[in-house]
DNA sequence: GATGAATGAGTCTTCATTCAT
DNA sequence: AATGAATGAAGACTCATTCAT
């Protein structure tokens, strides 16, 4: 008996996990039952477990697939292209970062308070963040180095200000801000941040 | 035949959320039962219901509870007081209204995401939230008109960053910064923020 | 320490059953708790207990106290009352002994077949009964000699065939059948039964 | 993916119910729980609800299966039959369709008084009761041309005194008048009915 | 006598999980 | 691989009953 093509099994949890994200945007997480997830993916439930043993572990994955990463920017790029202003990398990580349906943005505050509850997963989280903070520092200091950015900052300050002003308008945005109005203050506290004055 | 004292009432329904809070901030919403928190109180579960009426009322209530109103604050004196500077008053912010306790922050996203799907809630914090906004950006604007904040920024972009970036350095916390590193940023972006050089 | 005057007692008590009965109508026997008959007394739960042991006694009291006794009818007049025929006694029995509200009747047959379960309630009825037929019977074999009534038919059968018909009626206007309908074919049928030409 | 068979799904849904009035007759309605359902079937509790969305589904579904239907008899053969007289037919009916068990008497007034609580219920037994009485109105008066049965009676008047009047033996059952007694009157109150001599 | 707070045993119902097919 | 019937361990919630005041 041959074994299964690992690519068909990973694609298939990558189905599952799309199923449940979706659901628990809806219902939530302690609302949402594997009936749910397998309803929607029009299985059985028993084929759930075929690719995730427990709930939780669908869970955890769900949770780690929504996890953003600015580091996906490549915001190397920042310094790099003489057409874009630090500010409009400063907007495009807001334009592709932020989630456009205000329930995924409640899901990813939901999951992240679950999940993180597991040790092992908030060790992993935590040196996560920490390299993204530095990432994004080192980015920072190099802006800084070539007069693009304000330079009588801390760079670490005005990297974790940013992680935590972009998480801070996702939740404004789960109680009802708009789109709109998010994006237009992300982008004035980055004109601020990085001391461009325009 | 007089009613119950609506205090004792009061008091009763009170102490039932501090239970609450505290098992959930253990064990999460969902790992919570009922059962657990009458034993945490020492009463029999039936007692819970005499002031509650289900589950997901105590809970809603518990998050009621858990929101941070920086309107607390009086933030009037800012101006007033010729004792204290903006940046005093931003990091008695910090210092007030942050919870020592990380698991507190971790189950205050929890209870938002969950409660946050009721509609009647979500309306009901939208409007907060707007209000809330609105008084500190008046509150700026008076600042700045006395020199006291920089003027070169719209009050109500600072008033959404001030929020905004204290609710993203909550999330951090969650994810294990510790609360001296918190702070540090704090304050760090507050100068950058109110304009002020040290 | 004087006794309380039994009369103040019974007095309660029916009231109490007066109540259990209300409510009973409307949300039927299990659906019927003790809270609901304080509740629409106007006194608290403790009081009940005061006048009944449990849930079950005031049940069983509440059910005796629907039994319709054809015999409080005093048939005895039928024979006397030059003014009044067989088929008018038997018409005021109805008119007297079916409740207007089919709620009631509804109740009732709920109740017999709770109450009846048990033995020692059991043994009292089917004594109850026996008697009433018996008595039923004498007064038909009475008016029989008097050749008010069809001497064809053996007296005993009338009288069971009259209570039978009677409550299968009441059966049918739990059903729907409205107290009119009801009545036509009751007097219609007393005709049959004693055989009365007119 | 074949959905399961209908056939299959039926079957168990008659062996709940069946099982549910056992239980039912001994134990009434809301003494009987579903673990004693269960139990008695030897299956789990949650099985029930594979089949019953809740118990008062099933309940609803145990009564309608209690329900006598006199239709089911095909009285039209009372005319047709040389060799059976109504009366036989007549005995017939408390034949076959009087239960043996004064328990399932007893458990069927009990669910129609809970059952008929729901209109939705009650107007589809209204319903059935109006075509029933019908459908031996019609019987009776076919008789009545063939001078079988009594002419000088309301055919209908005559349907409705044979339901009524089986019900109410029924009901008598319940409180301990036996099987032989209720035949005899049956048979008795039949020959006046029909108007036959004998 | 009356109250109402409290109890705790009991009931319905749900749902993650298993497994024979 | 996939199904769907079945399980059983919980968990939310109810309510008859008690009792100190």
């Amino acid at each position: 008996m041959p074994k299964v093509l690992p690519e068909y099994k990973e694609e298939a949890k990558k189905r599952i996990i799309a199923a449940g994200v979706e659901v628990m945007c809806e219902k939530g997480y302690s609302q949402t039952t594997m009936e749910d997830i397998a309803a929607h993916l029009g299985v059985s439930k028993g084929a759930l477990y075929l690719y995730f043993k427990s709930k939780e572990d669908l869970i955890i994955e769900s949770a780690r697939n929504m996890q953003l990463h600015l580091s996906q920017l490549r915001m190397m790029q920042m310094a790099t292209s003489p057409m874009r202003t630090p500010i409009d990398v400063w907007t495009e990580i807001l334009d592709n970062l932020l989630p456009f349906d205000p329930r995924i943005n409640r899901l990813y505050f939901e999951l992240v308070a679950i999940t993180e509850r597991n040790p092992e997963i908030n060790k992993i989280s935590a040196k996560n963040l920490a390299d993204e903070i530095e990432m994004i520092e080192h980015e920072i200091a190099s802006l800084q180095q070539k007069r693009q950015v304000r330079a009588d900052a801390d760079p670490r300050t005005i990297a974790v200000a940013m992680i935590s002003i972009f998480n801070g308008l996702r939740l404004m945005n789960i109680f009802g801000v708009d789109r709109n109005e998010i994006r237009k203050r992300w982008i004035d506290v980055g004109r601020i941040m990085l001391g461009i004055k325009d």
